[in-house]
DNA sequence: AAAAAAG
């Protein structure tokens, strides 16, 4: 079996041990300029003063990290930072402004070092796994662009001007090569120009809207207007998704990027006191991540403006715009005090995206391109997915035999991760409680769970303490969570997508994974759907399955509109769709380099994770 | 109908 690009990158990227191959360190950007320090407040709007001829920034000032490209040590002296020459911040709300630098700042305020969380588990997993990446895997890539004047795609993180900073940060990462979202999202979004992308998780999809956000801030004009209120913060950009965990994610990832470029990246969401994020909030915010509701909440207690927003980012936009969602997302899009469209750039990013929410998201575009990168199957084809008819009643020992089966395989001496989701709430404490019950080690994560309880079993599910983890769909989508060898739809979704989004936990980096749906005849409605999915990933479809879906050919809601494909299609060609998987709508910019070999086939979207 | 997201 094949690796997918998206394994591939995810190995290579995020987990490579492969030590750092400074591809990128050399690349000393100009046009990286600092503001010059202050040593008093300075409000957000005036903290990004243009260059004045000032040398590049620091990349590295301390003496923590090794390899970290240290590049021209007379940069570092070149000129003054607001955080070397800040005494004590003057007066505790402005204590993190003006501090653009990577110099360490006074006492309490030093950034703590995002990468000081490797944990031992992760280098032991990552030994046998990172040799003999393939990276000319990326040659069959198809990639859709349209749009007006695409900007090309670039082949490596030097090509791109991020700056020295970004840069480092980019090494400490271990990226070594852009994957191909990055190829093509960034240079679109360094251009300014708005983007609707579909892009696999575990492609680096954080990444590729976090370094053009960070480097835009680093090197941005400010918009001159004045602050309303001392307690209020003016975050430069936005980012939102749906999730308090998967917000967490982003945060800590942004962090990594963001590490000693001055550029603070703080988090909000609910279920957690508000006081400690007002105090972030405090020390200032140049990247705001949060969940809708909390934003909400501080939007309506003035803490937070949203009328210096540059950026605006929706991850998981197709979830973020669906009808749970969307009135929140309009109203802080829309009616509160964020710049519009066109002033502000904003950035979708989803795996799937219905033509019907495609609709909806061009209310908050402007002149956008359309991205879509990766082909069907190959998110899905390193994933083993098999469907079993399972009663009800039967389901519980159903499980038990799988989770028997699995215990004797045994992972290399660690146990594998399995992770079960499950359609209600009340069913995942249930089913919880049996498993822990019959000696299975479980936890649960769901939405009537404090987030503490929902936090802490994320963790003990990671570090393979708990190595069973009961789920709702609020862990289907975005978490990235290494290891889990298996996913049991305990119970099938509605939705396809959903379903797509839940496997898509597994066979990530590279590895193989292993996907059981229990299907009864309360799931007919989603028998074609699953059943043309599995067949797109080349699944063994049982017959069984096929017939149920020629008997519900007609009912099927579930079914793509239009026969498929509009996962990776622009809405706005919809009007030209019979056409064969490869040829490729494009508008003036085909990505050279990638063949046509892939092609979208029905239903299409289900590869998008 | 359920889940998520504010308290």
């Amino acid at each position: 079996m094949r690796a997918s690009w998206a394994d591939l990158a995810a190995n290579s990227a995020v987990e490579n041990a492969g030590a750092g191959a400074g591809t990128s360190a050399n690349n000393a950007g100009p046009g990286n300029s600092l503001p010059p320090s202050r040593s008093t407040y300075v409000p957000p709007h005036l903290r990004n003063r243009p260059p004045s001829a000032e040398p590049p920034a620091p990349a590295y000032s301390g003496g923590t990290t090794s390899g970290a490209g240290t590049a021209n040590a007379g940069s570092r002296w070149g000129a003054p930072r607001g955080g070397e020459y800040r005494s004590g911040g003057g007066g505790g709300r402005g204590s993190g402004w003006g501090n653009r630098s990577g110099g360490w700042d006074c006492g309490r305020d030093r950034e703590v070092n995002p990468f000081g969380d490797q944990d031992d588990t992760e280098e032991a997993f990552n030994e046998q796994e990172n040799s003999g990446i393939n990276f000319d895997a990326y040659e069959d890539i198809p990639v859709e662009t349209s749009g007006n004047n695409v900007p090309p795609p670039v082949n490596t993180f030097a090509e791109i001007d991020l700056g020295e900073a970004l840069n480092a940060n980019i090494t400490r990462c271990k990226y070594v090569k852009p994957t191909p979202v990055q190829r093509h999202a960034i240079p679109i979004s360094l251009a300014g120009r708005d983007l609707m992308a579909c892009a696999q998780t575990g492609s680096g999809k954080t990444a590729a809207f976090c370094f053009p956000i960070i480097s835009g801030i680093l090197r941005g004009q400010p918009m001159q207007r004045p602050p309303r209120g001392v307690r209020t913060v003016y975050p430069l950009a936005l980012v939102l998704s749906p999730t308090r965990e998967l917000s967490m994610q982003i945060h800590d990832e942004a962090r990594k990027f963001a590490y000693q470029t001055g550029v603070k990246v703080v988090v909000a969401y609910g279920g957690a006191p508000i006081n400690h994020q007002l105090r972030d909030l405090e020390k200032g915010v140049d990247i705001l991540v949060a969940t809708p509701g909390r934003l909400v909440d501080l939007l309506e207690r003035a803490r937070v403006s949203l009328q210096m927003i540059r950026y605006l980012a929706l991850d998981e936009a197709d979830r973020m715009l669906d009808m749970g969602f969307e009135p929140q997302i309009r109203k802080i899009v829309e009616q509160m005090d964020m710049p519009p469209a066109g002033v502000r750039q904003t950035m979708l990013f989803s795996a799937t995206f219905p033509k019907e929410i495609q609709r909806l998201a061009s209310d908050f575009l402007s002149s956008y391109i359309f991205l879509a990168v990766g082909r069907v199957g190959s998110s899905t084809d390193l994933i083993v997915q098999r469907v079993e008819y399972v009663q009800e009643s039967d389901k519980r020992s159903h499980l038990m035999d799988l989770l028997h089966a699995q215990r004797a395989n045994g992972v290399h001496g660690k146990q594998a991760l399995t992770l079960v989701f499950v359609e209600t709430k009340k069913g995942a404490d249930a089913l919880e409680h049996w498993l822990c019950m019959n000696g299975f080690p479980a936890t649960t994560i769901h939405g009537d769970r404090t987030q503490q309880e929902r936090e802490m079993a994320l963790r003990s599910f990671k570090s393979g303490n708990t190595p069973i983890l009961v789920a709702t769909d609020v862990a289907a989508r975005g978490l990235d969570i290494p290891h889990v060898a298996h996913v049991v739809n305990f119970d099938l979704p509605n939705d396809i997508d959903d379903y797509v989004h839940r496997i898509g936990r597994t066979g990530r980096a590279g590895k193989k994974g292993l996907a059981t749906a229990f299907f009864n005849d309360n799931n007919a409605s989603l028998a074609r759907s699953l059943a043309e999915l599995m067949q797109e990933a080349n699944q063994e479809v049982p017959a069984w399955l096929s017939r149920y879906a020629a008997r519900s050919s007609f009912g099927g809601r579930n079914r793509r509109s239009g026969g498929g494909r509009f996962g990776g299609r622009d809405f706005r060609r919809e009007g030209s769709f019979n056409r064969g998987g490869s040829d490729y709508y494009n508008a003036g910019n085909n990505s050279a380099g990638y063949g046509a070999s892939g092609g979208y086939g029905a239903g299409a979207s289900s590869a998008w994770d």
